[in-house]
DNA sequence: TCTCTCTGAGAAAACCTTTTCCCAAATCGC
DNA sequence: GCGATTTGGGAAAAGGTTTTCTCAGAGAGA
């Protein structure tokens, strides 16, 4: 009786070179030189034995290879976002940027756990990774494991880096400048900033952006309302900017999209016209949000996909053994224009 | 002269189970018994190897294990869900169950693109991962890969399974029943379901247990408004609800918390008070948007981590050759209470 | 003293592939 | 016809670990 179709299943061995070579009559040194276009044989053997190999369904055994070139054509993605807000276009773009190479990406959250984080890794190199991206859900903070003294490279990616290291972030500052600069050539003259908590850098980095911009086009700079990332914050801030008597503004560039969400809902219950009266840019270009905002959001988006793209092209070269520049490299921002912040005048 | 500090860092080699042996004067056999506990030999000689281990930092080659044992202890995690608003709390509970083990998790996003879906099958395979766990956006569709003749086992988690496989999925229509019943014990009498688009199976799951338990509470059952999965179908769905002149629901239940958060908008701009005029439950619980709204959204919560953590359980024991039921199993979701659905007449 | 049984530890095979070195046969130059 | 070179292909080591055998010596029983 042969297997039951009812019983578990019984899961094939995969086919060995060892296998393919007997099958084509030849060594095994013979068959992997013709599988690898090595060494010298006649182009019948060598095609006799690859059509064997196909035949057969041969893959070559990845853990074998990898034992014998001390690579694993294997990397870690370590990140505390657990919501992958960051991290996962992040990912997207890691990969993508690998996985021609046949590199494959083992994630990791740690959270904000150090023990966990050191599982992990440990956990990473004993596999052998070829080396370990670093990423997290702000970039002015380290994770909670230190990577500086690992035997693989590390690649920092929207997170802090250790001194002496790779890192790759968003240029906040020129993000920033983007929203303003358009604010100001679609004529806008009282441009307000609301934003996230003083405790983070880029709050700092951007609204510095936003005054610098202001000042060189002789427009007056008011205090950049800073609070929390949400929308309730959003809402508040509104209450604050335009529930005085003074000159209320005729733009408003918020941190991030959720802000910029609460402004808006905001402006309409006080009956103020988006983008007509006022107009409003977000910062993140989270699609889920930005999209369902009424009138659509424009925002600035911080390419995170091509960020991730640099950050693993990065690791490979670095793995490969081709030094590379430490220090902080900014990636830059783009624009997306929706519909929330209006149109040039004559348009 | 040795390595300047300024040059590019050169990586150490990792110690191998040669050289600890060479260190405490045994052969390579016995070290290996040592640190594995396995084998004889006096208490000494094993307290010293392990000593002369530990003091070089040794830590075995994962690929050399894996290769003998033939068990990587990795497994792969397939998905098409790009913004991982499913699979990531997926993923973290897959890790969680997994990460005890020392099974490091593959994380292969392929989008709907069939190529790249093998791609990465096939790269997986060749690392010799122990099992795949696949996972996607909506429990009615295959991914774009088909995995049924795998030599590794296949979980399906959120995601249609193959036939003969194993598969978990939310109860969908348990989680409805969570939500209207909640409502019918709150006294709501007019309770009416707006969901998203007829072409999701768990649309009419889930209608069809809001309908089932109306009626076991002897309540009328308005049909259900299918639309989309958006906010904008929120607000629409309102203008039919209340823009009429018939008698007007007291409760509206969501199929996710986009749509919860439109009809709330909505509510809110006609003058309509939540939870006191209308009670609003919504469906996924994503906390970003359920707790930005105003009020704080009550909502079904599938359990994702949980679902994942089962997945990644049930992957191990089919690793283990434990024959596992085939067919779907379906896990509980709960409900989590916010603020939009009222309190009990009482409270 | 002789055999028998433990005890402690090492040799070697196995996992699968790649690569270096080597060898026999064939070809070439003269 | 003889040495030198080329050609086609194989043997073996390497990569790091685990496991099964094997074996020398020690102690025990007779």
């Amino acid at each position: 009786m042969s297997a039951d179709a009812e019983s578990a299943p019984v899961f094939a061995k995969p086919v060995t070179l060892r296998e393919v070579a007997a099958a084509a009559g030849v060594s095994v040194a013979t068959a992997s030189k013709a599988l690898n276009g090595q060494g010298r044989m006649t182009a019948e053997t060598r095609e006799r034995i690859r059509n064997t190999a196909r035949l057969l369904g041969f893959r070559p055994n990845s853990l074998a290879q990898s034992l014998l070139r001390r690579r694993s054509f294997t990397v870690g993605l370590l990140t505390n976002d657990t919501y992958g807000r960051f991290s996962l276009p992040l990912m997207a773009g890691v990969s993508d940027a690998l996985v021609d190479n046949g590199v494959s990406v083992f994630l990791c959250n740690v959270e904000d756990d150090t023990r966990l984080g050191q599982l992990h890794v440990e956990a990473m190199l004993d596999k052998r990774v070829d080396g370990i991206i670093a990423t997290g859900k702000r970039i002015d903070r380290h994770l909670p494991v230190d990577l500086s003294h690992l035997r693989v490279p590390v690649v920092y990616a929207f997170t802090q880096p250790d001194s002496g290291a790779v890192g790759l972030v968003s240029d906040d500052a020129g993000g920033a400048r983007l929203a303003v600069e358009h604010f100001c050539r679609l004529g806008r003259r009282r441009i307000a900033h609301v934003s996230g908590p003083p405790s983070f850098a880029v709050v700092h980095e951007r609204a510095e952006a936003y005054r610098a911009v202001l000042e060189e086009n002789n427009l007056a700079v008011t205090e950049p309302l800073l609070g929390a990332w949400s929308e309730a914050w959003g809402h508040e801030a509104v209450a604050k900017l335009f529930g005085g008597k003074g000159k209320r503004p005729d733009a408003v560039f918020c941190g991030n999209d959720q802000i910029a969400r609460g402004v808006i809902d905001a402006l309409r219950e006080r009956g103020i016209a988006v983008p007509d009266d006022v107009g409003v840019i977000g910062f993140d270009n989270w699609e889920i949000v930005a999209e369902a905002t009424r009138p659509p959001l424009t925002s600035v988006d911080m390419n995170l996909a091509s960020l991730g793209r640099e950050a693993g092209l990065a690791l490979l070269s670095l793995v490969d053994g081709q030094p590379a520049a430490p220090g902080i490299r900014k990636l830059p921002c783009r624009l997306v224009v929706r519909q929330s912040c209006g149109r040039p005048p004559g348009g």
